[in-house]
DNA sequence: GCCGTTTTCGGCCCGACTGTTTTCAGTCG
């Protein structure tokens, strides 16, 4: 298998995957093997380890749910082209760019198709053109409604910037929060969605309510401030869209239904569908109402009551990602995920030592006031010179400091540490005497993110086996939206942590929140231990731990999971046992 | 194309809105 597809990665074969299916539907082909292909991606992008290191180690596909033997082959071929016949036919039956159409709010497969045989029209621009010259207008279905929609949903897509991060909508559901407080008609309210399952990007924002006079409640609804246009309103929902382009559709309920609307519009989709399937298996039907039996709802105020009505435990949102769940609940082997009240300290932060806003003393207080027993201090070292890193005689001076404040400070225990770089060849940026006297050492990536993936790996091994590090700090280095993951195999290192008794950090700055969720599980399931870190750069950004939380939630992670859950006293004692440890 | 204590065929989740039409097709979540 050639280099490049060797290390192909599953999102880009799922891509793959989906634009057959684009294609497929343009063709108006078999709606069920459209929607199996769409099952194939998805598959694909849940799974945590790599299918060309499956394929590569000689591992079958077909037990993975949704691939049977035709996608096997697809995905093998895929791997070993970069591409698959099948698309390249397909392709070649579609005109180019007809599936861009796809991606306009209200143009479908059939539209599209339409729009290609009666006009012409195979290009976003062309549709854009077509409609200012009111051509649309000529189609069958098509009046000047629908024609306007589609030109306002083109400019839309041009301007959008797409996904907002978690933290950016977790902002605004709260700002909304704020105002539903101050309106007596609503009763109660949830936010559902991606939202709350904690997807790490948040495409809209559904929130659920209950009001008894619903007109109010949308009168007041109206007046919330960062509103920049009404999409549309009737008696049960109001859709609106945000002057920063999200858009938030509100939507009311009875009591009777809002569990069942709560578990509809939390989804995911995947989890939803087997649910349903479940319910149907038993003769039942769900939707977003209840759970009937007939006519009869037989239960839908609740999700408990839901959940149970199918002989499973509740789900918590962050796992409703049908991977794996399901079964868990079905057996209560559903994990106790850990909690943000379990979290007692804080194990990576900065200050203005390095790049920090707050000094020692302001981040300490700023960690008592969290109600934790301890905070490590870990500044950068020299080579992330921007930040003012530090050298040898300067860290030990800064480490002296730490401890000198540790010592007087009440009720909170101040770790010297440092967040040492990881230089390009896999050396650490201080001596490895200086930074065994340190209580805790993250060791992280700042720099040369594009080597080859050999290169990196080898990179973070070495580092593991320094053993002197406690910690890897933000082990991906990707930014949301921003810095692509670097490359290294995650097995590898994994292993190496395991061995040597280092940890994965989840670091829980908003745009990194890394590791992933999905790599999250997979640590877990290769067993090794992870710290929930902030990176605070200041006192408020200590706050950012539940975001690390919500992923570690994600990758079904447990109270034990997590070093920082322990009290002070156990921390040190695991810490002298790490310190000790030697490589098997 | 996938799947299976109803297993190699015949199913495959569900409802609502919109705009266009007079009974429904297409899109969406």
């Amino acid at each position: 298998m050639p280099f490049k597809e060797r290390h192909m990665e599953n999102a880009h074969i799922a891509d793959l995957f989906d634009q057959m299916a684009d294609l497929l539907e343009l063709k108006a082909e078999d709606p069920f093997r459209i929607r199996s292909y769409r099952n194939t991606a998805r598959t694909l992008r849940d799974l945590s380890e790599r299918v060309a290191d499956w394929v590569e180690a000689g591992k079958s596909l077909a037990d993975l749910p949704n691939i049977g033997k035709s996608s096997e082959d697809k995905i093998r071929e895929i791997l070993k082209t970069g591409t698959c016949a099948r698309l390249e036919e397909l392709q070649k039956e579609v005109p180019p760019g007809l599936p861009d159409l796809l991606k306009v709010p209200s143009v479908g497969p059939r539209t599209a198709s339409e729009l290609y045989k009666k006009l012409g029209i195979h290009t976003l621009a062309a549709l854009k053109a077509a409609c200012e010259k009111h051509e649309l207008q000529t189609l069958a279905h098509m009046g000047a409604k629908t024609e306007a929609k589609i030109l306002k949903g083109i400019v839309t897509l041009e301007s959008s910037e797409g996904r907002i991060l978690l933290k950016e909508a977790t902002d605004y559901v709260e700002s909304i929060g704020r105002l539903i407080k101050t309106i007596p008609a609503i009763t109660k309210w949830e936010a559902a969605g991606s939202y709350r399952r904690g997807r790490e990007t948040v495409g809209d924002l559904d929130i659920l309510l209950h009001a008894g006079d619903r007109k109010a409640a949308i009168g007041a609804l109206q007046q919330y401030e960062e509103i920049s246009e009404t999409i549309s309103q009737g008696v049960e929902w109001l859709n609106v869209r945000l002057q920063n382009g999200l858009r938030v559709d509100f939507r009311f309920f009875e009591p009777a239904a809002f569990g069942a609307a709560l578990m509809y519009f939390t989804g995911s989709k995947a989890h939803n569908i087997a649910l349903r399937k479940r319910a149907q298996d038993n003769g039942w039907k769900l939707n977003e109402y209840g759970l009937f039996k007939g006519k009869k709802r037989i239960a839908g105020s609740t999700e408990a009551d839901l959940y149970q009505h199918l002989n499973l435990a509740w789900v918590p949102p962050e796992l409703r990602e049908d991977a794996g769940e399901i079964a868990a609940a079905e057996k209560e082997a559903l994990p106790q995920l850990i909690e943000l009240k379990q979290i007692k300290g804080d194990l990576h932060c900065h200050t203005t030592a390095t790049d920090g806003q707050n000094t020692i003393e302001e981040m300490a207080r700023a960690a008592l006031t969290r109600g934790y027993e301890y905070l490590a201090i870990t500044d950068h070292s020299q080579s992330t010179r921007v930040a003012g890193g530090l050298d040898e005689t300067r860290l030990k001076k800064h480490a002296e400091n730490i401890r000198k404040i540790g010592g007087r400070m009440k009720n909170i225990e101040l770790l010297a540490g440092v967040e040492v770089d990881i230089l390009k060849n896999g050396e650490l940026d201080l001596d490895e005497k200086l930074l065994a006297d340190l209580d805790w050492v993250v060791a992280s990536i700042h720099s040369h993110f594009q080597l080859s993936r050999e290169a990196m790996t080898d990179r973070l091994v070495k580092a593991v086996e320094s053993g002197v590090i406690h910690c890897l700090g933000h082990p991906t280095t990707r930014l949301i939206g921003q810095r692509d993951p670097i490359q290294f195999d995650f097995d590898r290192v994994l292993e190496a942590c395991r061995k040597h008794d280092v940890l994965m950090e989840i670091n829980s700055a908003p745009e990194r929140m890394d590791l992933p969720d999905v790599l999250c599980k997979r640590a877990l399931e290769a067993g090794v231990q992870f710290a929930i870190s902030t990176d605070a750069h200041n006192t408020n950004d200590l706050d950012f731990i539940r975001y690390g939380i919500i992923v570690a939630r994600r990758g079904w992670l447990t109270k034990k999971d997590v070093l920082n859950t322990l009290n002070v006293s156990a921390l040190r004692k695991r810490l002298r046992k790490a310190l000790k440890a030697q490589p098997l």
